[in-house]
DNA sequence: CCTCCTGTAATTTTTAGATTTACACCTATT
DNA sequence: AATAGGTGTAAATCTAAAAATTACAGGAGG
């Protein structure tokens, strides 16, 4: 019940085939390496970001490019992507309070009503980040290195 | 890495000392019994709103009381109590990017930069959020039912 | 002094994530 | 048409975090 790794690592391998897409076959292997994270993971991340139109693969011979404009891509959409129901993990809620007790027979509905609202502002925030700010920043980190 | 159902637990009990409070003393048992929850788990969680002045418990004989203003019991409170670093865990990234790359060596920062302002804005929408207003919810929820 | 409760440590169970293994299938190259 | 280097996915295993359980020392009040 998180905003996983998965998401990190989403965006990692987006920075990575912006930059490098253009002149270099990005492998699941490539971003293994430059991620740390075994070949199998990426490559389910990238069916999913395939079926949301984010990036293309050439099927067989190999590598992924972007296929979209960076201000489309924000957060949201990456973590939507990956994990459709992530929103719903967020806030764990105890699933087996008594119904004989009248809080415990309304806690669900009572909780529901403010998590709603916390769930709401998250997305909010989620879709004000876009891979194009995150780029933009990475560059600033690069220059002042 | 996420909101814990310890938060909801901490809101049923919240809402139950509020209620019965005053005519019955409420103890881990009883407590265990509206939530569904491990009557250890309810003292562990009463422990850290002890500490933070949330409730008072009687000690030896038992039962917890209500020891600060609705009002000023907020989510944000509640989940920083029980778990002081919830909001470092909410958002994971991955840990061994290669350093030879230049995308692996940075992204932790690149990321911290974006994560940052999501994990602010989830501060303050949890801080919007009270035990009073959770309370009018739940007395709504009951007059309807 | 006995009963009902809290406080807390230690252990075990459960669950979710992540990794690994395995293999079918695709395509460009020679 | 054979092969080398990819992808796509399922299944099994490993790992780590969360929750439940067990256990027990100690306080308050009848």
């Amino acid at each position: 019940m998180h905003i996983s790794t998965k998401c990190s690592i989403a965006v990692h391998c987006l920075i990575f085939i912006y930059e490098y897409g253009n002149t270099t076959k990005v492998t699941s292997e490539i971003l293994s390496l430059s991620t740390g994270i075994n070949p199998v993971t990426i490559r389910n991340i990238f069916s999913s970001l395939k079926k949301d139109g984010i990036i293309s693969i050439k099927f067989g011979t190999g590598g992924a490019t972007l296929n979209c404009p960076l201000n489309e891509i924000t957060l949201y959409r990456i973590c939507k992507t990956i994990e459709p129901n992530f929103i719903s993990k967020l806030i764990g809620i105890h699933t087996s309070p008594s119904l004989l007790c009248p809080i415990g027979k309304n806690i669900n509905n009572v909780l529901d009503n403010s998590y709603q609202k916390i769930k709401n502002d998250l997305c909010e925030s989620l879709r004000n980040i876009t891979m194009e700010n995150i780029i933009t920043d990475y560059h600033y980190l690069l220059q002042n290195e």
